[in-house]
DNA sequence: TATATTTAAGATATAGGAGTCTTAAATCTT
DNA sequence: AAGATTTAAGACTCCTATATCTTAAATATA
């Protein structure tokens, strides 16, 4: 698969957040029950991005987590760096070290294209953007 | 990552294949060796090519394996799907059920049109295509 | 026929991702 | 101050991909 469990859970997470109604602080819990997410499961992974300055959290009554920026600032390909790392745009398709132009394996030049395509697509698309399109086109963001 | 393991190893193997010389059956040792995978484990990857019509082989001394039809008529796609099966070209980039156009989640329109892309080159590349890369330009299929 | 070579098949082990559980810390409400 | 709510952190379990090991079956050669 292209992007881990870990990581959908983290881009529908997020993209919740950016959907939900302006509130200071949405809890876990809550994303949790609406997305289908094991709750434990997903505080780990959102301490994660709260570690690497994306989210802000609150503990206690009426806490929650927060975006740190503005969500229209924020790429997917942040999330997806922040949880999956960078191999995703960085390994060769064939799984050999070191893919780069010098020492290509036969496939190298047309998944490096179609690489760059995927990087700009997530780089290009702010949490924001998409989470407008789950707001006013009701697109979906679970199961069913 | 996009392609498993086991998948990179059985891409590389049968490249190495229709890279080698004519030769009726190419020994799963010799090819383990030169391409630096477990031979057992490479051995029952090649099974499933085997079984699926892909590869034929030949148990014995000068025995080995070697492709059931041309490399020429083998696309990439169908070691792919072979191995790592439909998930790639099928599943919600979300991770969500049903991937479709009717109940799309958010980046569905952006990943289809990559993924069909992706799919394309998958469906167009042959083994032999490839092959030829690694035999008349030196392109590796190994690493250093 | 005996021996060596090679794939087939299945059992077993290892590692990492995914998920659960428990306890602690922070904050609010009463 | 006490109790309820919520995130933080770490230990632990579970599952799957990856890899290894062992034995069997087929085939060639001598
Ligand atoms: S070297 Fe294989 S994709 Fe770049
Ligand atoms: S529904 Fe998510 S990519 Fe198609």
């Amino acid at each position: 698969m292209v992007l881990s469990k870990t990581c959908n859970h983290a881009l529908r997470a997020t993209l919740y957040i950016a959907a939900a109604p302006d509130r200071t602080f949405v809890p876990i819990g809550e994303i949790a029950d609406q997305l289908g997410i094991s709750f434990h499961f997903l505080t780990k992974i959102l301490q994660i991005l709260t570690q690497e300055g994306i989210l802000r959290s609150f503990k206690g009554p009426n806490g929650g987590v927060a975006f740190a920026r503005p969500a229209a600032e924020i790429s997917i390909l942040e999330i997806i760096i922040a949880i999956d790392g960078p191999a995703l745009m960085e390994k060769c398709l064939l799984g050999l070290a070191h893919c780069s132009d010098e020492h290509p394996c036969p496939i190298h030049s047309q998944w490096v294209r179609i690489r760059s395509r995927l990087q700009n697509l997530f780089a290009d698309t702010s949490l924001k953007k998409l989470a407008d399109r789950v707001h006013h086109q009701g697109y979906r963001l679970a199961d069913r």
